[in-house]
DNA sequence: GTCTATATCTCGATAGAC
DNA sequence: GTCTATCGAGATATAGAC
């Protein structure tokens, strides 16, 4: 096997371990034994590849950014109608969450912490071609085209993606809470056409 | 000063400290010395106070639930129409919240570690007298009364918490994305508003 | 690039003076 | 009850053989 290969996809190992165990317990809390098991690999290569665990966890960060807000962007395409473009973002939008949950993890643990390094790459990277900033304008326009009815965009924008993200959170609590959450990816499924329901219903004129 | 008055004072300005701590940072990512400083003393009290660090966060958790699941409950009145009983749900919900917003934070962080061991106490604690329960009642009442459309009332509690809980964690990416939030009061009163409006509006018959 | 062994430091917890 | 000093476990990080 080449180097290059190797490093490429050891680094990459290690990064989605470090995700995993840094979205369970926080920067702190994290141990780098831990994610040395996670990535099935030797403790001591993690400080051979990302200096310190300062750097590995800033590296993680920015990975999650670049490589997933532009997978983010594709499940979000522009749409006749308002109702469509509205259906295909909450879909799209918990679609990509599902797939990788410890992404909002990381950054809810970061919200909790207050982190401002990294709270700087948030306003780098969630341009204007972002899914949020894509629906945002796509209500504007519905409100002045008298399709829906006239509301705050960003409160509206803020309580579509409080639905689509909170549950992720909160799961374990709502897995006693729910019992039919048990069947998670069922639950999921009836969340989605729930919150577009609540939400374009919310939006028509009364 | 008498040693019993001074007990219960040292203790609850521990636990309160405490609080803070691993709110942002979580159990394992909390340090017993930053703690102390929060607390104003010193290390060592804490081991004297409470043995361990473990016995220190369940007394933490323990507190938290006996103390503000009451403070709570309090705050939601039975009202004569559904909108009533919403809206005061939701006002008085959040106003317990923007009162100890590190509860919520110290939830989320037991919900992200799978904290299973005091996942327990949310099922004991979380009873039949407690906002949320008394709201779903009502909501299935008033789904029968015809006063509100058909829906899945799990899920539109889901997203009515979800509303009232999620600006809280998400905090400080939302001062940065939304600039009027800076006024955070104010802020909260808006939301509260339109919370309420999306919600009722949604329950209504199309 | 990968491993073992080890240095260095930090944290939780305790001992003991006051 | 409150403090200082310190122990011992466990963490990050490095050195050096392979």
């Amino acid at each position: 096997m080449q180097p290059e290969e190797t490093k490429v996809d050891t680094e990459e190992r290690i990064i989605m371990a470090a995700l995993v165990v840094f979205a369970r317990k926080g920067k702190d809390g994290a141990r780098m034994q831990e994610i040395a098991n996670e990535a099935g690999i030797n403790k001591a290569m993690l400080h051979y590849y990302f200096r310190s665990k300062d750097k590995l966890y800033e590296a993680v960060f920015r990975h999650v950014f670049t490589r997933f807000s532009a997978q983010h962007a594709t499940a979000v395409k522009e749409s006749p109608t308002f109702a469509k473009t509205l259906k295909l973002f909450i879909n799209g939008f918990i679609d990509s969450i599902k797939e990788k949950p410890d992404i909002v993890r990381l950054m809810v643990n970061e919200n909790l912490s207050g982190g401002t390094a990294l709270g700087n790459m948030i306003v780098e990277k969630q341009h204007e071609k972002a899914p949020p900033s894509i629906l945002k304008r796509k209500l504007e326009q519905a409100i002045k085209n008298g399709e829906i009815r006239p509301v705050d965009p960003d409160h509206t924008l803020l309580t579509i993606l409080s639905c689509c993200l909170f549950f992720f959170i909160w799961a374990p609590t709502i897995h006693i809470k729910i019992p039919k959450s048990k069947d998670w990816d069922a639950f999921i499924e009836s969340r989605k056409e729930h919150i577009f329901d609540m939400v374009y219903n919310g939006l028509q004129p009364q």
